[in-house]
DNA sequence: TTGACCTCGTTGCAAATGCAACAAATACTG
DNA sequence: CAGTATTTGTTGCATTTGCAACGAGGTCAA
């Protein structure tokens, strides 16, 4: 046996490090920080795009944010038990939910918000200058192939 | 109610940009090609590993990759199984597992290996001259706090 | 050598996930 | 209009996941 492989540098290959990396930096906000307030990263992302955003929709979030639908509706759904988010039928297309924070709701990203800022802070400062040339890469990386 | 919230810009929020475009981007690439062969993302990446040094353990892929344990060894399993590599255990310690590819594994990795190196060069063309810069900042952001 | 402790890989189990199917609502088409 | 097709959110179900627990092997000190 003892073929030759072709060459290949998974330490550089971009679907594999991003991967790593987002992981890495999830699960030390998620681990860290959320599971305190026993809040799902998917929770977490529901309740600051309803937050900043009034009246999104399911499909909206899919959209906005890469969820599965169903893991929204999930999320949603345990957000609304606990009394962190309103349901509400949309009364011009009733497929339609609109979804809003609760009082509560508003108060929990009112703890949550400085926590992230906090975490997001200490990845900055890491990435001393270079926070610029990041996002610049990444737009890229998102463009539409052509 | 309509209580104001502390600003917050998701969009540049790094745990969150970052999972969504590794998201997209693994997912280009499982869907697209690895889909074809009836390989998961993790099956593929223990798959490259053992090639690329041989007589690796679990544990060894464990920290290399940052995948559970547990997903190293249920991938690996199913690789075996399939005939793509062979666990053997080590004479010098026998609680390792040294895992090696078998024919069919080097075979299936000179299939494999040209779908991903196009998939990358996708990318690196997307990134224009910016792939070092974006290398830089991982490498940042994956230092140790200090 | 014994006994306490650590490490490796696997597995059981509960929870999370993704996908397809579905009902309800709306849009389109002739 | 009627009838068909499409969209939206939820749910059923099979698969995947992560974690803890386990057995087997190894280490170390007394």
């Amino acid at each position: 046996m003892a073929k030759t492989l072709p060459s290949f540098d998974l330490e550089s290959y971009l679907p594999y490090r991003l991967t790593v990396i987002a992981a890495e930096l999830s699960a030390g906000l998620a681990k860290q920080y959320l599971a305190r307030f026993s809040i799902s990263i998917a929770e977490w992302r529901v309740l600051v795009n309803v937050g900043y955003t009034k009246g999104l929709s399911v499909r909206d979030i899919e959209k906005r944010v890469g969820l599965e639908k169903s893991k929204v509706s999930r999320a949603a759904t345990k957000l609304e038990t606990k009394g962190y988010l309103a349901k509400q039928v949309d009364s011009d297309d009733r497929r339609l939910l609109k979804l809003t924070l609760t009082d509560a709701g508003v108060q929990l990203l009112h703890e949550l918000i400085p926590i992230a800022e906090n975490y997001q802070a200490g990845l900055l400062q890491k990435l001393d200058h270079q926070a610029d040339a990041l996002h610049a890469a990444l737009d890229k990386l998102m463009e539409k192939p052509k």
